[in-house]
DNA sequence: GCGCGCCTGAAGAATACCTGAAGACCTGTG
DNA sequence: CACAGGTCTTCAGGTATTCTTCAGGCGCGC
């Protein structure tokens, strides 16, 4: 079950960790902000009920689903009156339970908006703010979308081609120059300093990010 | 049905308000800060999801739980994709939806909305009254209904589009300008003084109002 | 070594935004 | 009904930023 959920979740873009136990669950709930949390009530060590009631007395307030095969009235009332916020009977559809988990994600406790990382690198979207290290990095308009555009799709190359419509609209022409121009400028304004060059360039394709520069 | 959850939930100590259809429910969504609405699909007028994407583009983040009939799991996952907060079918327990309704009701939507706060910036939506640092501000109508459209996405930008949509309803056409003359004389009363300037712009995109200047 | 594709710096053009002011428009009052 | 007071909307000018292009140099892959 774990294992499924984890899989699932995975696949669909959430960065999830795994506890097996209630007091694993507790501790790493305590040592780091997750954006929600999923809860089975069967635990091994203690009831799911018990893990949510000792989270909110230590006054987090991380979302939490609870999931459960118990689908009985009362338990689903013990089940949100302890403290969570949903509560999702075993068998369901893995659409519910992703559909569920984003609406509690997006009223998390943070509110922010489409965060996208990549090692030091953070996007905030809807802020339209970008930070390396901690340190926020001013871009312009089509900067901002030629990044977002790369970190949406880390690892994988995107052609020029591509970039040039995302970021263009298909109609538009322009110099095929103009897109090297932004790479050049928001290159110099990532890696300002001496950090490790972000945007990697592949000859004859186009651009891709990475986390680690290989070859 | 719409008498029975009314009677149910207000023996059980809420205070309660029933609007009939689509429009007149989005109505008082904006005019009164609930700590927690629940809306059938099924609503003469206008879809219970065409309401909640209605809201939530006005910002108003007061959570929803949507009430329905239909359990097919589409239906489930594009009722919360509109932005609701969670989803119940019928037949349900009543006890089950006075536990989700308590549930919602807990999170509430950052703190009580009828008053926006951000810095020493407050704004109170029913008394239309806006403060900076204890002393009031006078704003006219639009200047306060752009304020509180930023304020209640502080931190995020919001399009220039979106503010015009809000502040003059979709079809009205406006000079583009004249969206400025409004930030330039709020600007103008929120900052008297020197104090730091709470409205940023953010070129090509829109406004946004955040708490430490940064840049 | 050769050619093509990418990088670089600079500069003109284009855009987006700010500002002050003036006319149109409402609203309540005499 | 006319008026005064305030509000909304538009305009035109000014400015800073951003976009786009150009031309030349460099380096990779063949």
């Amino acid at each position: 079950m774990r294992a499924l959920v984890h899989r699932g979740l995975t696949e669909h873009g959430h960065v999830v960790e795994v506890a097996g136990a209630g007091p694993a669950a507790l501790e790493m709930a305590r040592a780091t902000a997750f954006d929600a949390i999923v809860l089975d009530v069967m635990l091994p060590g203690s009831s799911g009920f018990d893990v949510v009631r000792q989270l909110r007395e230590w006054g987090l307030r991380t979302p939490v689903l609870m999931l459960t095969a118990r689908d009985a009235v009362a338990d689903i009332v013990s089940g949100l009156d302890a403290g969570a916020d949903d509560y999702l009977a075993k068998p369901f559809s893995f659409k519910v339970l992703l559909a569920r988990v984003r609406a509690l994600g997006r009223r998390g406790p943070a509110a922010h908006g489409v965060r996208l990382e990549v090692a030091d690198l953070a996007l905030d979207a809807s802020a339209h703010l970008v930070t390396r290290a901690g340190a926020t990095v001013p871009l312009t308009r089509t900067e901002f979308n030629l990044l977002e555009c790369l970190m949406r799709n880390v690892g994988r190359v995107v052609t020029r081609q591509t970039l040039i419509e995302r970021l263009w609209g298909g109609e538009r022409e322009v110099e095929n120059n103009t897109l090297d121009a932004f790479v050049k400028s928001l290159r110099q304004k990532l890696d300002a300093g001496d950090r490790p060059r972000l945007i990697q360039t592949v000859r004859g394709v186009g651009y891709s990010l990475r986390e680690e520069a290989e070859t």
